[in-house]
DNA sequence: ATTTTAATTAGAATTATTCCAATTCCGACT
DNA sequence: AGTCGGAATTGGAATAATTCTAATTAAAAT
């Protein structure tokens, strides 16, 4: 038995959640999906395609969106808006904050405790019941990476 | 004395925030403020124009775009983004947080319990310093205003 | 092999916003 | 009251981000 019931490869990951939706493995999906893994500095569209193109160079902009979109709803990537401007993508599944660095534009993932969820959760007035929250930090870093 | 330190006017205030950023109380500034107090629903660019027409026929998109901008760089008026798409407007100065309902797209405040904003922030790694945080929440509610 | 369905592509279209140059409006100062 | 100068507004053009559309290609199923 080589197929345990939850691998965690990047590459098995993204193939099982493409098949649990009914949805093909593309080259195109597999590399916009390896892009995002390797720098996760929050790209936005156009960066994945510049970064993508080396890799496959007839991919078209469209595809990217699509690509992105599918990973989406996937569940394999977060697409993050905090200010007017490009949607950014994050393929950070663990829940945590975004840090947004004003000064640098730069935006940093923050590990949230353990229960900080639920208990941002419990703050809801009642009939008011959440499935996400997101939070988002603004203001300036000294971490200079 | 009629003018306190501290007026509570939404007029006032307006005219006095202006004031203090050496910026004129003009007509569609004022009216663009007092439409967002009316109605908040988080309008967008779009639904503000077309609420303030019919109050001051001649003003133009582009105006409401700059007077949102300025009402937003006094501090009066805060730009949301949770989303993609356009950037809604919000007039609560207090701290709070946004729900939005994914099935009837409408958002709502939601007070904040004092403290957790600095509960928050002091959740941020060395080096960070957070002047600002937002909270948005998803998910679904049984109030139907 | 053929058929069917999904995915990709290029470019057009749409949406949201910003920019720009030309007025208009106001306040300060004669 | 009249004029000067800066601030604000305006309409339209320009830009940026994203979505749409129709045609093509690729892959899976029969």
């Amino acid at each position: 038995m080589s197929t345990t019931a939850h691998s965690h490869s990047p590459h098995e990951s993204l193939v099982q959640r493409l098949a649990d939706s009914g949805l093909r493995a593309t080259p195109q999906r597999e590399v916009v999906y390896n892009i995002l893994l390797q720098k996760r500095d929050h790209p936005t569209a156009d960066e994945v395609f510049a970064r993508v193109k080396p890799e496959l160079p007839g991919i078209s902009l469209a595809t990217v969106y699509n690509c992105l979109e599918t990973l989406v709803q996937c569940d394999l990537v977060r697409a993050v808006n905090f200010e007017r401007g490009p949607t950014r993508y994050c393929p950070n599944l663990k829940p945590h904050a975004h840090f947004h660095d004003e000064r640098s534009g730069a935006t940093y993932d923050v590990d949230l405790p353990e229960g900080l969820i639920d208990q941002l959760k419990s703050i809801l007035p009642p009939g008011f019941h959440a499935s996400a929250v997101e939070i988002t930090f603004r203001g300036e870093s000294k971490s200079l990476r």
